[in-house]
RNA sequence: CGGGGUGUAGCUCAGUUGGCUAGAGCGCAUCGUUCGGGACGAUGAGGCCGCAGGUUCAAGUCCUGUCACCCCGACCA
């Protein structure tokens, strides 16, 4: 992608009201604009990222062996009576042709337990997962602290229905793993991200969050020093020793929750009457679960983790592109050669953000990749040229590296 | 939901006790000089001062209403 192309600007200037770092960055870098509290367009630079991290999650999913469906944003306000949640006050709602009362779905569990409830009748049909990839829309009282705390955010459910709770039990752990895998891919692994122990509500004693520890998360969390398993605050009271060894310290940490898991049991099935015949011909009520995680969180979460002074850090796995290939100086031989390299690296399969602008500053250009914060930078200019080189950086390095350019490939690899 | 604040150029903001033709920086356009850390000069375009009403000789400025937005807290599958 040239930048003479890129839809989108970096800026220097900010509304003094954006206050969380994940806002601040994504908006100067050209990620995302805002449209209102808690409500974000994604540019092409922000659009790849959530792609990129929607689809980490996606192949996990489907590692686990869940279907990829979509449900639609919209519901009627009915399915919602039906579980006692029409009176939510997170709940959009609207009237449709006719005075029909619809609502934007917050989470889809009244839309997929009648949903499966069409296809499930049988123990032969469990069990089975299905998962989305789509916007949830919540009233929240205060949107804040940018793509952290939305109303209109992008969400990744996963729901599982089962016979009896010792699948489910078995399901859950599988899918739990399968959320650490993800995170550790993101680059919120290696003890970053902890499994929390919270409020299972009237269902089971514990639902389980996952919490990326950092300085801005808004939850507040107590992590075992032995363990590295989290409590959280609002079950602390009764919760005073790490749940798992016992014995450990709870330390205090502030945390961003990236992702929730809850066994819901026969909470939703119950209420929509969902059944199925067991093998000897009796009904049972499908048991089931259900796995959340918000990738447009998500991204305001890496971005909270991985900056500087100067910009943002992208983990490898979910930038937007590996190199930022800048050409510094007006000469023509300068730019036929970042031209060529340009070229060369798209050949090969490098995703590769080129900054041919012609009347940006050099210093613009170098401000705007830190900003950006593509994994490497690689510089073409008079001086690498006269070297048959180019200068290398990655951009959590401090220094930059020349290398003759035909080695170029083998350093990116 | 409680508290506080803000609406003026595309963006970020200034605008004094009401006073003349509405201000700056950034961005944008044209020209020239620059070209390895957000360059410089010149010229220029760009405003229903959120909206409605009122007070006044005179309103961006005061009053009333209204709409929108934002921040702090409470809340938060």
């Amino acid at each position: 992608m040239r930048v003479s192309y890129l839809f989108g600007k970096t800026t220097k200037s900010i509304s003094a009201d954006e206050e969380s770092v994940n806002a601040k960055l994504l908006i100067r870098a050209g990620f995302i604009a805002k449209q209102l509290a808690g409500v974000y367009n994604y540019l092409p630079l922000g659009l790849r990222v959530l792609g990129k991290i929607q689809n980490i999650i996606r192949e996990e999913m489907n590692a686990i062996g869940a279907n990829e469906i979509l449900m639609p944003a919209m519901t009627q306000e009915e399915s919602y009576d039906k579980t006692g949640r029409s009176a939510m006050d997170v709940l959009f709602k609207f009237e449709g042709q006719g005075g029909a009362k619809l609502v934007l779905n917050p989470t889809h569990e009244e839309v997929v337990t009648p949903l499966a409830q069409k296809f499930v009748f049988s123990y032969q049909d469990l069990p089975v997962a299905v998962y989305q990839i789509q916007n949830k829309f919540r009233n929240e009282p205060r949107a804040k602290s940018g793509l952290l705390r939305g109303r209109e955010f992008n969400m990744k459910d996963l729901y599982s229905f089962h016979a009896d709770e010792t699948d489910l039990d078995k399901y859950y752990e599988l899918a739990k793993a399968a959320y650490f895998k993800i995170y550790a891919r993101l680059g919120l692994g290696d003890g970053r991200t902890v499994l929390t122990y919270a409020s299972g509500g009237v269902f089971s004693k514990y639902s389980h969050e996952f919490q990326t520890l950092a300085e801005a998360g808004e939850d507040t969390v107590f992590l075992c020093d032995k363990c590295r398993v989290a409590v959280n605050k609002e079950i602390i009271d009764e919760q005073k020793t790490c749940p798992v060894c016992g014995g450990g310290k709870l330390e205090e940490k502030n945390g961003i929750e990236v992702g929730n898991i809850f066994k819901l049991k026969t909470k939703f099935s119950d209420a929509f009457n969902f059944q199925y015949k067991d093998a000897a011909g009796k009904e049972q009520p499908v048991i089931m679960g259900c796995y959340g995680m918000g990738p447009s969180r998500v991204m305001g979460t890496i971005v909270e983790v991985f900056h500087d002074d100067k910009g943002i850090i992208w983990p490898e796995a979910v930038a937007p592109y590996r190199v930022h290939l800048l050409v510094l100086g007006k000469e023509e031989a300068v730019g036929a050669e970042a031209e060529k390299i340009y070229k060369t690296l798209i050949k090969e399969g490098i995703e590769v953000l080129f900054d041919d602008r012609e009347r940006a500053s050099a210093g613009e250009k170098l401000s705007d990749a830190d900003l950006i914060g593509l994994p490497y930078r690689v510089i073409v200019s008079a001086k690498t040229l006269a070297e048959k080189s180019v200068e290398i950086k990655k951009r959590d390095a401090v220094e930059a590296k020349l290398v003759a350019t035909k080695s170029l490939l083998k350093e990116l690899a």
